[in-house]
DNA sequence: AGTTGTGAACTGATTCACAGCC
DNA sequence: GGCTGTGAATCAGTTCACAACT
C-alpha cells in the first residue's frame, strides 16, 4: 500500500487528531478502540472515522474495534511521521523564541536545523539550545542540511520575502505565523497560523452562541 | 440588521480572512475592492466571495464592488470586532510569554487583563508589560475584570483543569494551545490551536504533493 | 462594460443502514 | 452482542449563469 489515493480535504484534516488521540490512549495503555470510542472523544460520529480510515486500507478487526499500536503506526505512515523532518525558523521575535524553545517538536520528528534572524541585537542569543544566526546564512543552511520545513516567525512585513528566500534556497514547505496570506508557487505546501484570526473566530463564536464545532479553527 | 441568521460554517471561517484582506487594501488606499479582487487575493472564487457576504445583507455595489471602509465597518460588526475583548493568559512558559509580550493584540480589540502561572519561579516575572500573578487569582482576576475569554498556555496534562477553572469562573471562551481536546459545556466557545498539528498537517500536504488549498489548516 | 445578488445545478461530504465478521 | 466496511441516501457548500443595476 505504498501511495494513498485521492483523500477528501476534510478527511486529511482530522488525520492529525485520530493520531494525536491514539497516543493519548496508548500513554493510558488502552491495546484497542472501536470507531464510536475514537468519534465520541473528537466529536465525530462512528461512520466519519471508519470512511476517513478506510480511505487507507482496512485496518479495523469486526467486533472489535481498531488495535492503537497498528492503527498509530499506520497513520504515522500515512502522514509522513515515520521520517525525521528538518526545520529552520527565521524571526527570533516573540514567536520564533517560542517555537525554539518548544521542546516537543523534536520528539515528533521534527527538527529544528537553525533559528535565524537580521537584527544584530538578536544574533548571538540563545533559544532553546539555539544561537540565532543571522539570516544571510539561509541559503547555506538550507543546502547542507537539505531543511524541507520553513517557519516564518517574522512580522508580516517581512513575511512574503522571508518565505520567497526560503523557498528560493529550496524549502518545500511552509509555515506561516505572521498574519498576512503568502503567495507561494505551485508545489510548494503551506500552512498558516495567525493568532489574531483564532482569536477573531473565538469571539465570532461568542457573538453568535455557535455550536462548539472544533476542527481547523 | 441585528443579528444575522444561519450561517454556513465555512463562510464563517472566511469572514475574518475577508476583514484582515480588506485592512490591508484600506492601509494601501484602496478605497474600493470587487469581488473578484478580493478572491483572487484569498484563493477564492468571486462567486464564493459574493455568496458569502450576502449572508449578512447587500453591502455591495453593482458596477462597481465594494466600499472598502463600509465594507470593513460591517465585517467587524458582524464578527464584534467593535467591541473590546477582555482576556486572561494561564501558562507563562514559552507560548504564555509570546502571547503576553505580541502588541498587536491589543490594536485589534483584544485586551489582555493579566498572565497567570502556578511556578513560584515565574510569579512576578515581568513579559510585555504584565507581571505574573498566581494561578489562584484566577477567579478574583475574571471576576473583578468580566473576562470573557480565557487562553491556555499550559501543558498538556494541565488544560483540562485550568479550563475547567476558567469556566467555572466566568469565562465564556477558551483559546487552546494545548496539545489536548478540551471538553467544555454547552453554551462555552472553544478554538484550538496546535503547533504539532499544524506541522504535520505541512509534512502532509509535503508527502502527498497536495493542492495547497488554505482555509482552517 | 463592469459588477452585484441569487436561484438552479452541481459537486462533495456526511450520515444511514445493513451485510459480513468476530 | 459488538464491530467494521461500504453502497445508497441525504445534506451542505460551491459554482454557474443571468437578471438587475451603475
Amino acid at each position: 500500500m505504498p501511495v494513498p489515493p485521492n483523500i477528501p480535504r476534510p478527511t486529511a484534516k482530522r488525520l492529525s487528531y485520530y493520531l494525536r488521540e491514539l497516543e493519548a490512549q496508548a500513554d493510558l495503555g488502552t491495546k484497542t478502540i472501536s470507531s464510536k470510542g475514537l468519534g465520541e472523544r473528537l466529536g465525530l460520529t462512528d461512520a466519519q472515522v471508519r470512511k476517513d480510515l478506510a480511505c487507507f486500507g482496512q485496518f479495523g478487526h469486526p467486533g472489535v474495534g481498531y488495535g492503537i499500536d497498528e492503527l498509530t503506526g499506520q497513520l504515522r505512515r500515512i502522514l509522513g511521521m515515520d521520517r525525521q523532518w528538518t526545520a529552520v525558523v527565521v524571526g527570533a521575535g516573540n514567536i520564533g523564541r517560542a517555537i525554539a524553545s518548544y521542546g516537543r517538536l523534536a520528539d515528533k520528528g521534527f527538527e529544528i536545523i537553525a533559528v535565524l534572524d537580521d537584527d544584530p541585537d538578536v544574533i548571538g542569543l540563545r533559544f532553546g539550545g539555539h544561537e540565532v544566526r543571522p539570516a544571510t546564512d539561509l541559503e547555506s543552511v538550507v543546502r547542507e542540511h537539505d531543511v524541507r520545513i520553513g517557519l516564518v516567525a517574522v512580522p508580516a512585513g517581512a513575511a512574503q520575502r522571508v518565505a520567497d528566500n526560503m523557498i528560493a534556497a529550496g524549502v518545500r514547505g511552509v509555515l506561516n505565523f505572521a498574519p498576512v496570506r503568502l503567495a507561494v508557487p505551485d508545489g510548494i505546501a503551506i500552512v498558516s497560523v495567525d493568532l489574531t484570526i483564532s482569536l477573531e473566530q473565538l469571539a465570532f463564536k461568542l457573538t453568535l452562541g455557535m455550536p462548539s464545532g472544533e476542527f481547523g479553527t
